[in-house]
DNA sequence: AACGCACTCAACCGCGAATCT
DNA sequence: TAGATTCGCGGTTGAGTGCGT
C-alpha cells in the first residue's frame, strides 16, 4: 500500500514556529476546533503540514498544558506507570493531567533514566541491576529486552493488547510487570529518591492508586466543542499558570476561566494532591 | 574571551492503527 | 473486503543553551 507524504514537501514550512503561526493555530483551533488536521493548515492560513500543526498544537499550545519540570510526585508516577506500561508515552501521559508524552518521553530520557542508572535500577525492566547480575536466569530471561533499542520493539508488541486490557493487567498486578513482586528504593547522591514498585498492591498512595486504576476524563476537549471566539486578541494576558507564549505577556481573565472549564476540577485537584502527596 | 562538550527539548520521521470510501 | 486516507504514537534528530576548561 503506496503511503502519501503527509505533507507535500515543497513550499511547507519547517523548523520552529514563530509567535505569529502560534498565534493563527491557536486562534483558529480554538475558533473552529479541529475536524481534520490535513485541512487545518490551509484554513488557518499557515505553510506547515497538519501534523506539524497538530504536534505543535498538543505539545505547546494547549491550553490546558503545565510547563515545568515534573514534580516529584509526577516523577514518581511516571515511573511507576513506566514499570506497568512500558514506552507507551501516551498512556502514561494520560495519567498526568497537563503533561505530554513528549514532555514525559524527554524527561524519561533526559533526567529519569540516568536517575534509575545511577541507583542501580534497570530503567527498562525496573529491576536491580545487582539482582539481575546474581540472578542468571533473570539475566536470561530479559536479555532480549536489555538494548534499549529492543525495548521499543517489546513495548511495541505490548501495545498490540487493548487498553481494557492494559488496564486489567495493571489492576491485576500486570503482565507487563516482573514476575515477582517487588520494591526497589533508592536514592540519588541529590537526595532524591525514586522507588520501583512492580505491584500495584504496593501502590498504598491514594493518588497513585487512583491515577493507576482510573481513566482520566478524555474526549470532552472543550477547545474541539468551542464556540466561536470572534477575537484572538482577546486573550493576550499573562497566566501563571501556562507561560506565555511570545505573542503574550501572559494570559487573559477569559484563558484562566477557560482553563477551569477545561481542565475540570479534577485535574487542578490532582495537581495540589500530588504536590502534596508523600512518595 | 573562545572553544568544546554535554545537556535539553521542540520538532521531525516513519510506522501501525483506525477510519473512510 | 480491499485500498486509500488520516491520525496518533514512539523513536530520533538537531538547534539552542549552559557549563567547564
Amino acid at each position: 500500500m503506496g503511503r502519501q507524504p503527509c505533507c507535500d514537501k515543497l513550499g511547507v514550512k519547517r523548523g520552529p514556529w514563530t509567535a505569529e503561526e502560534d498565534k493563527k493555530l491557536m486562534s483558529f483551533i480554538l475558533t473552529n476546533g479541529h475536524c481534520c488536521w490535513r485541512a487545518v493548515p490551509k484554513l488557518a492560513g499557515l505553510l506547515r503540514c497538519g501534523k506539524s500543526c497538530r504536534l505543535r498544537w498538543t505539545n505547546y499550545l494547549r491550553p490546558d498544558l503545565k510547563r515545568g519540570l515534573l514534580t516529584d510526585a509526577e516523577e514518581q508516577l511516571v515511573v511507576d506507570l513506566h514499570a506497568k506500561l512500558g514506552n507507551r508515552w501516551s498512556k502514561i501521559a494520560a495519567k498526568l493531567p497537563g503533561r505530554t508524552d513528549n514532555e514525559i518521553k524527554n524527561h524519561w530520557n533526559t533526567h529519569i533514566k540516568k536517575k534509575l542508572i545511577k541507583m542501580g535500577i534497570d530503567p527498562v525492566t525496573h529491576e536491580s541491576l545487582d539482582r539481575k547480575q546474581a540472578s542468571p536466569t533473570a539475566a536470561t530471561s530479559q536479555s532480549t529486552v536489555t538494548a534499549e533499542s529492543k525495548s521499543g520493539e517489546a513495548t511495541r508488541q505490548q501495545s498490540a493488547q487493548p487498553d481494557d486490557v492494559v488496564r486489567d493487567d495493571m489492576s491485576a498486578g500486570g503482565a507487563c510487570s516482573p514476575p515477582e513482586s517487588s520494591t526497589n528504593t533508592a536514592s540519588t547522591a541529590g537526595g532524591s529518591s525514586i522507588s520501583i514498585s512492580s505491584s500495584s498492591s504496593h501502590y498504598q498512595d491514594p493518588l497513585v492508586k487512583w491515577l493507576l486504576e482510573e481513566d482520566l476524563p478524555t474526549g470532552d476537549d472543550p477547545w474541539l466543542n468551542f464556540t466561536a471566539v470572534s477575537d484572538v486578541d482577546e486573550f493576550s494576558s499573562i497566566s501563571p499558570a501556562a507561560p506565555a507564549l511570545p505573542w503574550d505577556v501572559g494570559m487573559t481573565d477569559w484563558l484562566l476561566d477557560y482553563q477551569d472549564f477545561g481542565m475540570g476540577d479534577s485535574s487542578l485537584q490532582l495537581v495540589d494532591a500530588s504536590n502534596g502527596s508523600n512518595f
